[in-house]
DNA sequence: ATTCTTTACTTGTAAATACAAGTTAAATAA
DNA sequence: TTATTTAACTTGTATTTACAAGTAAAGAAT
């Protein structure tokens, strides 16, 4: 009996630590991710330069203090994500990528563009609701359970308005956010600082449809203009959380850019 | 100088060793590259179903005799081209992508739609010419020097015209490419198996334009109807050497679909 | 001086090993 | 039976070691 109870308050204070470690004490980022967070920054701050060679493999073992496989590690997440080329015999070319809208990448589209360009008008403010009838995707039951968030969106560029941004989330475990202020700060900021969510990645479907009268309105151009559609839906370090997107994006003047 | 007369014949047949081994004798491919081959075969011939769990990476170790970061490796490009999503603890789901127009995938239009459906028309054949003065990319000295490929054609799917899309190529290294048969053979699989060129990724621009009168000839539409337009640039294995699209796209009845 | 070879350095592939951490189902306790 | 714990899986991270293969510059032979 004694044991039994020195158990449970073994096993209390037990989860009491898993609790608290999880959501205080920072989460012990791995080396490799440590690394490629690094040499990502450094090249987007221009530290390294275009064209430039990153270190050799085995001088930033020494560097930072680790051993070839996991400095590969990092590497290689670079080289996929299309901030370096490596060359065999030769070493990592800094690619340094989008100079144009970088909505294509998986950060979302504030950090692609950077914060100062860009300025967010909100259309309609994030409301609790029930899922669209047809909607894009196939949800699951969990999903259509909960119910969605919603708000409407549209991003300026250099005072342009370029993009009208319709985002779903499902309402599962993100307490207070319908209360929150999108103006300025991005979505995917508040979600990763405040919910710990982080989009590791996702689909999307391309269109060019005409504009319709609404899109025309808020995007100020001409009736029936080509404008582009994506449907994103994107995945989370949450596996039953998905954000979804639909986006209408006048490319009349800046282009989507992309790597495959 | 019996010493030096040997060391040139040595030197000789070292050459002709290599120019064999390399022209002929199956290039080596890594273990972790077929076995990446070898799942993805299985994975759209539907040996593994949506939803089905991979076998374990130690079930593909023994299976395929090899140790585990060499299957990792595998199933890490594997899930990087989205075939498989993985989850600690439980194992890789496979995640069965495009049934929609995978142009985005990094094999072409071909290999991701499947031969079946996909009908070619060359409507410019294969010509040697100067690159464009205004080209969508900027060019190095080589290309430039080498002069491109010209080629158009439209790709039909199931009988409808769905793309509508112009090559250029650097004339470097491809001995009579103009001279031989596109029409059923898909582009890339003609510069893999015969020139041993295979295209590791690259870059884009898309926009949503309305359809010019040639295109809306072309591709069956109304003029100025919205069709989408990528300009694409991919990398080989051959560093020096890039290929270049431009296509038009009729997205009404399909999508683009890609990952990210 | 020029050409060729060697050498040193780069990344690529691969094995063997160890432990951490997430998931699932069987075994165990109430 | 029900709830809990345990054990047996899964993938994730990391080290160590070895050699292959491509690149570029220093060095040697002509």
């Amino acid at each position: 009996m004694y044991l039994q109870v020195k158990n449970l308050i073994f096993t209390f204070y037990f989860y009491i630590f898993l609790f608290v470690s999880s959501m205080v004490i920072t989460k012990t980022i791995p080396q490799y991710r440590r690394l490629y967070e690094i040499l990502k920054k450094h090249i987007l701050d221009n530290v390294y330069k275009e064209e430039d060679l990153l270190p050799s493999e085995n001088e930033l073992c020494q560097l930072y203090g680790m051993t070839r496989p996991t400095v590969r590690q990092a590497l290689s997440s670079l080289a996929n994500d299309g901030y370096i080329i490596k060359h065999q015999g030769k070493g990592s070319i800094v690619h340094h990528l989008p100079k144009e809208i970088g909505i294509l990448s998986v950060s979302g589209t504030t950090s692609a563009v950077g914060d100062r360009k860009l300025k967010t008008k909100i259309i309609v403010k994030p409301v609790l609701m029930k899922w669209p009838g047809d909607f894009m995707f196939a949800l699951t039951k969990l999903e259509e359970e909960s119910g969605c968030i919603y708000m409407e969106r549209v991003r300026f560029l250099e005072d342009v308005p370029i993009f009208y941004d319709i985002s779903y989330i499902a309402n599962i475990n993100l307490p207070r956010i319908t209360s929150r202020q999108f103006e300025n700060k991005s979505l995917f900021r508040i979600l990763r600082d405040s919910y710990w969510i982080e989009v590791k990645g996702g689909e999307q479907r391309i269109k060019s449809v005409p504009a319709t009268s609404r899109i025309s309105r808020l995007l100020k151009l001409k009736k029936e203009q080509p404008v582009l559609h994506l449907e994103r839906r994107m995945e989370t370090n949450n596996p039953d959380l998905f954000l979804y997107s639909s986006i209408f994006c006048n490319t009349e003047k800046y282009s989507i850019f992309g790597r495959f």
